[in-house]
DNA sequence: TTTT
DNA sequence: TTTT
């Protein structure tokens, strides 16, 4: 199929500590509850309304499990970009069974903390800290701009000094 | 809540015809069933993989569901925004079951057939005509510009009493 | 052109408190000033970089606008969902220059506050508080469930009559 | 800044085939001009209006040019994925000048040709050829479900047979 | 300058 | 069940 995107945004709140499991060759995986809600007021009786969604997100991308782990916590604000995903699968009594899940994996994903409170406490706190726009410190940019930011590209215009130093295929944490 | 975002974008196929029911009250809802898929070439055999995605698209927007009717067959590829939802629903046996959709309602959602080959024939056929913007002829603008094209906005240049013709009101549940 | 989509969505924070100013017939405009930014480690020498990118928002929708004039201020943290639009004026020498801005403008806008530093104190203070979904308290939902949150839709199971407080109707121009 | 988001998502036609150009270390990049459009009936005189935006498109990355440059002529219809970027020139006078572009560059960039009617003809022509979810035939997947379509994931559940075979890294192609 |  |  020529031309095909699957994309879903949210903004919301973690319901639980993020969970993190592996699988056997020692890959992370993490799991994340998320609750969008919208909130209205009754035309006819004039109250309030919300209606609460939640989401379960579950990441692949390696490097987005480490911001899992490592900043988000109960209450944490995220802002997540992945794709909609739905698996079968079988419950006790055989029966086929079948759950919709919005998964982060590949290239076309984000994982952003934008706040929130967190339970926080302890070492591994969420925080509002900067990371790297959705990445841990250790990773590379997820797009920066070649040349910087006076950054003069491309043709026969010679970067001025700046130059374009770097290949971001390096620093892309997948 | 301050601040929830839940979006959805889908460009994909249709794997039928829309399915058009109605609310005891008249109102129309529509179904699509739209698969959406990725290739890639395995790293190891060198094969080429492709994986389908296959989503539920509910729309409760009389004016969408228009044009779901009038202009989307099995095989259209449409543009879709909508929000997740899951809904819970009891099965035979009386157990909880979850159903996840897509579902255009309310002003943050989108439809737009971008072509692709539709089954046709007919006078219900799928065609790459112009609606609007993803809205049948009869409707207005998704998102004009406020006095046109050569909109000058603000100040003191007075907007020369444009307007449209139809209120979506009906189909805007706020 | 059939099917053609034209989105812009924004995560950052007011580099200063929203401009608003009115047309001639009395429509509010506001302008905002949104910063993003990205960081990442330079692979050479391991320096952190960061750039930032500025960005120009008017708000035509009324209800966004009162938005921004209530909860915005210089450092608040906004979700912002509108179009493209390049607008062609001349400067003094009568040269033809043009400006890239993001308007929010109809039925596929958002604006949406996520809390941040706002410099708040006095009687319009940024506050991180709920204001509907984007919309101010007196203003209807985004997108409620029609029929609220046990919401069962469609075939016989009437709604129950839900409805909604306002007529969002001034504030899109369809 | 933690939590930052800037994102662009267009559908259009390009109002000419796409310019290639080099970086003098040999690296492409495409420029491409889109068009989006929006049509209405005015409400007052009934008239159909339209209104047509311009967009500039700038690709950096290498994949996504050879995309541009294989498959992509005046007319083809695209779904872009970028990031809005302003930048900074001067001209002749030596005035300072401001352009913004759309920017694809890094991971969370997207090009996918939804067909359209491109010029055609000779070996260049535009066709609605498979390349990969955006990328040409050489390259990796966008975004693999790891394990297939089947494919149970994590934790001790063992993957009946599927399991986790193939690295993603390696067949992300930036 | 595209497209309908 | 679509599409390439």
């Amino acid at each position: 199929m020529a031309g095909s995107v699957n994309k879903v945004i949210l903004i919301g709140n973690l319901g639980a500590d993020p969970e993190i499991r592996r699988t056997q060759d020692g890959r992370p995986i993490a799991n994340l509850r998320i609750a969008t809600s919208e909130s209205w007021r009754d035309r006819n009786t004039g109250e309030r309304k919300e209606k609460t969604e939640w989401h379960t997100v579950v990441i692949f991308n390696e490097g987005l499990c480490k911001v899992a782990e490592q900043y988000l916590r109960k209450g944490s604000t995220v802002y997540v970009e992945g794709q909609l995903q739905t698996r079968k699968w079988q419950d006790q009594s055989g029966q086929d069974r079948y759950s919709t899940e919005v998964v982060l994996q590949g290239f076309n994903s984000n994982l952003t903390m934008l706040g929130g409170r967190g339970e926080g406490g302890g070492q591994g706190a969420a925080r509002g800290g900067d990371f790297g726009g959705g990445y841990g410190d250790d990773y590379g940019s997820p797009a920066p701009s070649r040349g910087g930011p006076s950054g003069n590209r491309g043709g026969s215009s010679a970067p001025s000094g700046g130059g374009f130093s770097r290949d971001m295929d390096d620093d892309i944490p997948f």
